[in-house]
DNA sequence: CGACCATTTGATATGGATCAAGCGATGTGG
DNA sequence: CCACATCGCTTGATCCATATCAAATGGTCG
């Protein structure tokens, strides 16, 4: 699966100069750093990414499209672990396997980067360090929140999924979610029945429209953060 | 709370000289900078390390009892996060605040490290650097096992507790619970009686012993694996 | 001993799962 | 280009695991 970003990676001597190259920014230094090094990577929707167990010699940034990380139980249980939209980094481990497994949900592009240039560079330059740490940082605040959702009423949860991603990606309060209600369910800990039950219930309440399944629009804010514990 | 950890906090020119004398160990180098940047400090059962969104100015070191760290959700819901046990580091931060609140469990001894100073060796020493971002790792895999015991049912969720626990204070299969039921309870997700119900289920199957509530015997292994999905 | 707190046990209620059917959109082959 | 299969989603009926409410038991400390 990954033999194509093996190919096309940069040596860690052109990595090294175009970053020492890349002035340090404000806002995201981080992503200079990472963008240049990355190589370009397409997935068609439902293609694996890697595979929890598979060795953790990349890592990844989503330019376009949508990423699931995911685990498997031996009994059949999904569990997703986080969605990546466009500049989420994705694929970081501290060990040397991939602890989850990722799949693109829709056609995606991503760069993909190798971890040991990046570790390398981060053992010359204390920013590219810190950046590392800041990235395992912030997966770790995102999976803290993801463990409140997951102790809150079926409502409570579906409320925040809808109020995560629209931080994430709305338009006005307008969602085009690119993840089925299977996905959804899987992610909430919930089923698909009782995430289109709760979807209902929400539009009746007025407080989302529903337009097609996957375009949701969030109607009542208020109302919704009300709902949000 | 904390004044008396600033006021024996040792100052950042003596802990870089301390740092540097330690030999880089094999095993856990982490531990001997760590260690030597602390100053301990004494905390009574229920009493108050830190509280949710306060400045988190310092880490933590336990060197005996436990510790747990805890959220609690507008409705009085609780979650608690993590128990520390010796060894285990906690409330390192990324962000300039905690996002948790921790509390002694039983009487603990902790010790008390200033995350500037240890920021600041970090710029200069990349093995400092490389153990931070090992800290933030480790809790990172924590949290996702956690979220994967969230999803299972009851049962399963006592046993991988009990395994857990088993894992780090047991000897051979006896373990010394140092927690409440209530706390064992908000760490799964689930109410005092399910969890106190599970461990006789548990018990009458012969796969664990309750000599007293807080002493359990992991009586069979093999069968308690079964259970853990 | 007696009060208090943690834990267990019992009875009942309920939120979400499961089982099942229907519906709408999308795509495919005749 | 239509008829039909397929897939994702919704809706309905029922069941069950866990919560809730309530009481009994046990252990600890003044």
């Amino acid at each position: 699966m990954l033999t194509q970003a093996v190919d096309r990676s940069v040596s860690s001597k052109q990595i090294a100069t175009r970053a020492r190259s890349v002035p340090p920014v404000g806002g995201h230094a981080l992503d200079g750093n990472i963008e240049l090094m990355g190589a370009p990577m397409s997935f068609t929707r439902n293609a694996e990414i890697y595979g929890e167990g598979e060795p953790a010699d990349y890592l990844y940034k989503v330019v376009s499209g949508t990423v699931r990380t995911y685990k498997v139980l031996s009994d059949g249980r999904r569990q997703i672990g986080a969605f990546y939209m466009p500049g989420d980094v994705f694929g970081l481990e501290m060990g040397d396997e991939h602890t989850f497994s990722a799949e693109a949900i829709s056609n995606a592009k991503v760069l993909v980067i190798k971890r040991s240039a990046l570790v390398a560079l981060a053992g010359r330059d204390n920013e590219v360090a810190r950046q590392l740490w800041a990235l395992t940082g912030r997966e770790l605040s995102r999976v803290q929140d993801h463990i409140l959702l997951l102790i809150k009423t079926a409502q409570e949860r579906v409320v925040g999924f809808l109020l995560e991603m629209a931080e994430r990606a709305s338009n006005n309060g307008a969602l085009e979610l690119p993840m089925s209600r299977q996905d959804i369910a899987d992610y909430l800990g919930l089923t698909i029945e009782t995430v289109s039950r709760t979807l209902t219930t929400l539009e009746n309440a007025a407080a989302i429209e529903l337009p097609t399944s996957r375009r949701i629009v969030l109607r009542n804010r208020s109302a919704l953060n009300r709902l949000n514990v």
